[in-house]
RNA sequence: GGGAGUUUAGCUCAGCUGGUUCAGAGCAUCUGCCUUACAAGCAGAGGGUCACUGGUUCGAACCCAGUAACUCCCACCA
């Protein structure tokens, strides 16, 4: 049998992931095993993987398999977000191809089309997960729109509004015209927008004047024919909303305006009379120092509107457009609006000047359009009294945020939480369960029968046909942080097995973006439903950008399809390339040659394995490698060690550092590079059983990394007979066993020799298939002898031995304090070795000087620790002895 | 405007309580090797004013103050 001259993934990668189902090794039932649990931040049902996707899962994948390897019950719950608004808007367009509209379906009839599209395209995203190797329980996939789920999201509804938490109230929200909903302050994208700041003349009405002179009030209708043109001027960067306006608003200490105290004025083109009000809000340097008040269109202006009881007036439709109570330009869109007006002013002399202007500007997240402040009337959550244990769980650290920089973030908004706008104006979702009666009144309950019961207490008159039920949904993050609860049934059953054993869950590995609306919510409902948390670390991944530092996105076009780079690198070349630029916490600048690494990574190891593969055992020969043997064994639990080190602090691409340098230096390049026979010749039986241990070790270290290729090599013959449930996945990782440290420093030692001896062939242009001999005077007390082999066998030396003198002619360096000389019949140039040597010296008398300096500073020896002092002597003692040695060889030179 | 973070080699990042020959790793680069596992390789080498200025200390990449650049979050003047 041939094996492959490089690692295929293709053929691999199905195979396993489908034996690992069939063999249900993702499958987790509550045992007496410790749990360790994960639920997926659950992916929009119409998203497809993006780069932000695979490092968020190739996180939690890392973490579950070795988790499952350290004998845990390791249970990862998948599933999807309904994510109303993004749903709805593709449902909406998909309507359009076909030709249909939203308006002309009942409701009943636009959710079967929604759910017709959910079961179609819904599953994609999780069937790309597992391209990746995710080692999800998929019998557990949820859907937060699940019957259970909804439920859920009903009776905590209920529960909340009984709580008082619950209420209905008008406020100003921001209004997304295109998916006509409301959205979060979260959702709302600010951008720095070039616009027109519009300078607008309102007349001053004239009958109040002081003079007490009365003008016909039409004169102002043109300012232009006017004797005296009395007006102020405002600026405005939307000139459509003057319809709205309710008043001008001056600051009272502005000398300019005080002749404008307690006048009135015309709103232009429709003449409709407004007061001039005083309020030190107004910024007077600002813009002309007038204040065109708009309660309805704008929040500060709606919140000067309540102090100065203003009416409001809404002169928008729901889809943006003019309606009728802005008397001009109705059913015109208001940026079409936006340009007509300014004309119009210009016609009516109205328009003063037009500048330039930048400003910040609401964008939906979701739809991209300009975001409308709007009163309306909403359901909210009041979120001060949640906040307040949510927020002392991350403080007192029963929650750890990885890494913890975010905890100031997290306190900061936590402490100045607003409440939470929880209804949205759209049909996919939960419908919000308030029924309204025909007095104004309304009932909450959890469905039309008990809403008629509670409805009689009120009035037993009412019938069904009275109650009509609130035709919105709640916000997506309303059912997705009951999501760590939910997927375990917790509302239904709060007593079962699953929420029992899995709750609360380990570690939540989500984006720093949604800390807020998702993460701090979920620790409100854990603490408000179960009275604990709902996850112990939060590990919070950074931002996928490009190699320019921009953000990774389907409008950019800057993002790899992860589906190619999977068919390109492989799934575990893709799952290493990740890893290998993702500090925690901080933003990973994404670039394809980390894959091509990862890829490059896994066929290193296809070929560490193809040659150990290849080795005939010789059971007559003896063990000359016990050196090597113990020398790796004591690596191997060093790096383990590091590797778990890192891991406690979730360094994974740290962990991943190591086990590569593991697998490619220690293993590799040392250890294989000692005991390889020579070609066609056999190995004994020690050192091979040996190093297939070893090997199969390095699988199992491996294996959260590169779940494929590590499951393909377990199950090759080299490793022995193993059971068909004997799988990588559920292999135990190896215990670390005690290091010997003298023989890990010697053995550094040793390589050094070895590269000084490579070192001196490229500098002395000497093949290396060039034998050399090699000759030790040794002063720190190493056996060489020990490491004979070893030493001949990776620095191609043919006589190795040891000397009490110094040796002429020969080539000459230093490790550790050991004086080594290869015998070189090429004579030696003097000049050039005294050169080497002086230049040496001179490094090592700087040196000295240095520790000297702290050794006779007697503020030194008197504050710093004995141990430090132990380790400066101990410097000075080794570069004087080194010192010495070259002084000989100096003088030896001079001779 | 308020808050947080970042700044170490060409790139991506470590550097944990201030003290080891502390200035590191991987990649990239350069040089030499097609040595029977791997040229997706092997061996070797070069490369840094630790952003800047000052301070504390016996000692600073690390602590303090200030400055600059960049990033993110929050709020926002029409």
């Amino acid at each position: 049998m041939s094996i492959a001259k490089t690692y295929l993934p293709k053929e691999t990668e199905e195979k396993w992931y489908s034996y690992w189902l069939k063999h249900d090794f993702f499958k987790s039932v509550p045992d007496e095993r410790e749990p360790y649990t994960i639920v997926i931040p659950p992916p929009n049902v119409t998203g497809v993987l993006h780069m932000g996707h695979m490092l968020n899962n190739t996180i939690q994948d890392v973490l579950v398999r070795r988790a499952r390897m350290k004998g845990k019950n390791a249970c990862w719950v998948p599933g999807t977000d309904h994510a109303s608004i993004a749903t709805e808007a593709k449902v909406v367009a998909m309507l359009k191809e076909r030709g249909i509209s939203k308006a002309d379906l009942t409701r009943p009839e636009f959710l079967a089309y929604a759910w017709e599209w959910k079961e179609k395209y819904g599953g994609i995203i999780l069937e790309q997960l597992k391209k990746l190797g995710a080692s999800c329980d998929w019998d557990r996939t949820k859907f937060t729109m699940d019957e259970d789920l909804s439920e859920a999201v009903i009776d905590t509804f209920i529960h909340l509004h009984k709580k008082g938490l619950i209420y209905r109230g008008i406020r100003m929200v921001n209004w997304d015209p295109q998916s006509k909903t409301a959205v979060s302050d979260e959702e709302v994208i600010r951008k720095e927008v070039n616009q027109k700041l519009y300078y607008i003349r309102y007349a001053v009405k004239s009958e109040s004047r002081e003079d007490g002179k009365t003008e016909s009030t039409d004169a102002a209708t043109d300012l232009q024919t006017s004797e005296l043109p009395d007006y102020l001027t405002i600026a405005t960067t939307r000139p459509e909303t003057i319809m709205a306006d309710a008043a001008i608003c001056i600051n009272p200490n502005d000398e300019r305006y005080v002749h404008l105290h307690g006048k009135s004025v015309y709103i232009p083109l429709i003449h409709r009379t407004i007061p001039v009000i005083l309020d030190e809000y107004v910024t007077m340097d600002f813009g002309t120092g007038c204040l065109k008040v708009t309660p309805a269109h704008d929040l500060n202006d709606y919140e000067l509107g309540q102090k100065h009881k203003l009416p409001v007036i809404d002169i928008l439709n729901d889809d943006g457009t003019l309606n009728d109570k802005a008397q001009i330009l109705i059913g015109v869109d208001r940026f079409a609006a936006r340009k007509k007006i300014a004309v119009l002013l210009e016609e009516a002399g109205a328009l003063e000047k037009v500048e330039d202007y930048k400003s910040q500007i609401g964008f939906s997240e979701r739809t991209d359009a300009v975001i409308e402040p709007k009163l309306s009337m909403q359901w909210f959550c009041k979120m001060g009294e949640m906040a307040k244990p949510a927020l002392d769980y991350v403080l007192n650290g029963e929650i750890k945020l990885i890494p913890d920089k975010f905890i100031n973030t997290y306190r900061h908004w936590m402490e100045n939480v607003r409440d939470w706008n929880i209804s949205r104006q759209l049909w996919w979702g939960q419908q919000i369960p308030a029924w309204y009666l025909p007095n104004g009144e309304f009932v909450i309950a959890k469905n039309a029968e008990e809403a008629l019961v509670e409805a009689k207490l009120k009035n037993p008159a009412f019938t069904a046909q009275d109650l009509t039920q609130d035709p919105d949904v709640v916000d997506t993050w309303f059912s997705s942080w009951l999501w760590p609860i939910s997927v375990f049934g917790g509302f239904k059953d709060p007593d079962n097995a699953d929420i029992n054993y899995y709750y609360p869950t380990n570690d939540l590995v989500t984006a720093p973006e949604i800390l807020f609306f998702w993460v701090a919510r979920m620790i409100m409902a854990g603490h408000e439903f179960r009275g604990e948390v709902p996850f112990k670390n939060v590990y919070l991944t950074g931002i996928v950008r490009d190699k320019l530092g921009r953000k990774m996105s389907k409008q950019l076009g800057n993002s790899p399809d992860p589906l190619d780079l999977i068919a390109q690198y492989g799934a575990d070349g893709v799952r290493v390339g990740m890893l290998l630029c993702s500090p925690a916490g901080n933003d990973l600048m994404f670039d394809e040659s980390y894959c091509k690494q990862g890829s490059g990574f896994a066929n290193k190891i296809w070929n560490a394995f193809k040659l150990v593969k290849g080795w005939e055992v010789d059971d007559t020969l003896a063990n000359p490698n016990s050196i090597a043997i113990d020398w790796f064994a004591s690596r191997f639990d060093q790096a383990l060690g590091q590797i778990e080190d890192n891991f406690a602090q979730y360094r994974l691409s740290e962990a991943l550092m190591d086990t590569y340098k593991l697998v490619w230096d220690d293993f590799c390049a040392w250890y294989l590079e000692m005991i390889k026979p020579v070609y066609q010749h056999p190995i004994d039986r020690a050192t091979y059983t040996a190093t297939i241990q070893f090997f199969e070790n390095i699988l199992k270290v491996l294996h959260p990394f590169m779940p494929f290729l590590t499951e393909e090599l377990w199950h090759d013959e080299l490793f022995g007979e193993r059971a068909e449930k004997e799988c990588c996945i559920v292999a135990q990782l190896p215990v670390i066993g005690e290091i010997n440290a003298r023989l890990l420093s010697e053995v550094e030692t040793v390589k050094e020799v070895i590269g000084a001896v490579r070192n001196t062939r490229q500098t002395k242009h000497i093949a290396d298939k060039e034998p050399l001999e090699l000759l030790v005077k040794t002063n720190s007390g190493i056996n060489y002898l020990q490491y004979q082999a070893i030493i001949a066998r990776l620095g191609n030396i043919s006589r190795f031995s040891e000397v009490t003198d110094k040796v002429e002619g020969a080539i000459s360096f230093l490790a550790s304090t050991d004086e080594f000389y290869i015998p070189f019949k090429e004579e030696i140039n003097p000049v050039a070795e005294r050169a080497r040597l002086e230049k040496e010296k001179e490094y090592l008398l700087g040196f000295l000087k240095s520790v000297n300096a702290k050794l006779s500073n007697e503020r030194f020896m008197s504050n710093a620790k004995p141990e430090i002092i132990e380790i400066e002597q101990r410097k000075k003692a080794d570069a004087e002895a080194k010192l010495q040695i070259i002084q000989k060889a100096l003088d030896d030179l001079a001779d």
